[in-house]
DNA sequence: CACAATTCAATTGCGCACAACCAATCAAGG
DNA sequence: CCTTGATTGGTTGTGCGCAATTGAATTGTG
């Protein structure tokens, strides 16, 4: 039928137009709510050999690559702020990963890198991606089709949220 | 192609296979933990006049259906434990959506309800799921068809998080 | 050189997620 | 009756996510 005009009875019958909207949202909602939260369960058992959480090891596989970079573009790779990046980075560094040091041309600027013994610990981090990718029962052509649709997802949420 | 940055062999051996594996968990982790709180953000926008965060409007939700159920059985349909919850129903309560009281019949228990103002802003919240799903830019058949390997990635994540 | 605007990181405060531990309650067995 | 065990919420502690504020350093301008 067409779109029932707002006239959705509070408790009584079910409208199925727009009690389907709340419906599915919620499913939406949850999903996507349950599978972060999933993954994360699966990292921080993975990832409990290491030492790390799930966003640490975030970190370290970007400096892993980048091998040294500023808090400010560290967080630009992780799309974080300092607000959760300073803490993380300090436990990082009592856990000594990780060095933070003043830049020497800019002193604004904290640019951290690796410790040896950070960088060592990638080795053990090698195996981390197959016992992931083992864990979503997906082969890799469904894993890159699931990672280009959240992309494109992502991309719109936050251009919705940007205009508002 | 292969914009492979200047990450030298660390060890000395870079094999590609293994490298591609690490960048392709990279990416997929990365898209998930974007994508979950990018819609985070939007719900924090489309939320903020309901004066409700994503977690309570989760709990709201499942009261509107439910009417009213234990701690328990909210966080089964959650999948959330009582060190979550208790604090956020006690914030739904100060703001005065839910009571909590004691069951009488297994003075365990405790029971959330939502109260008349509580169930008054189920009518202002019809309007949410109709811009969540307007700000994922996605028709219906997507949502459903995401939702759904959502779904099945989790309980893949859930029962390899269990067995070990 | 002096001054204002900008940039950047740190800090603070609030809320969620989860693990570990504790207290109260109910049920079953001696 | 009392004890044992299981169930159910609560509490505490750690860590992440984000908004708002602060403060220092750099850059731009006269």
């Amino acid at each position: 039928m067409t779109p029932t005009p707002a006239s959705a009875p509070a408790t009584g019958t079910a409208p199925s137009g727009e009690e389907n909207w709340l419906r599915l949202d919620r499913q939406i909602c949850f999903s996507l709510h349950a599978a972060s939260r999933a993954f994360n369960g699966v990292y921080r058992v993975v990832l409990k050999d290491l030492g790390l959480t799930y966003p640490q090891y975030l970190v370290m596989l970007v400096l892993w690559e980048e091998g040294e970079l500023p808090v400010k573009k560290l967080g630009e790779h992780l799309r974080l702020d300092s607000g959760t990046l300073s803490p993380l980075l300090k436990r990082l560094e009592a856990a000594g990963l990780v060095v933070r040091e003043r830049s020497a041309r800019d002193e604004r600027s904290v640019v951290v890198r690796p410790t040896r013994e950070g960088a060592e610990l990638r080795e053990r981090a090698e195996q981390v991606p197959r016992r992931i990718v083992a864990a979503t029962d997906l082969d890799v052509e469904e894993i890159r089709d699931l990672r280009d649709r959240l992309d494109v997802l992502t991309r719109a949420l936050d251009a919705a949220a940007e205009e508002r």
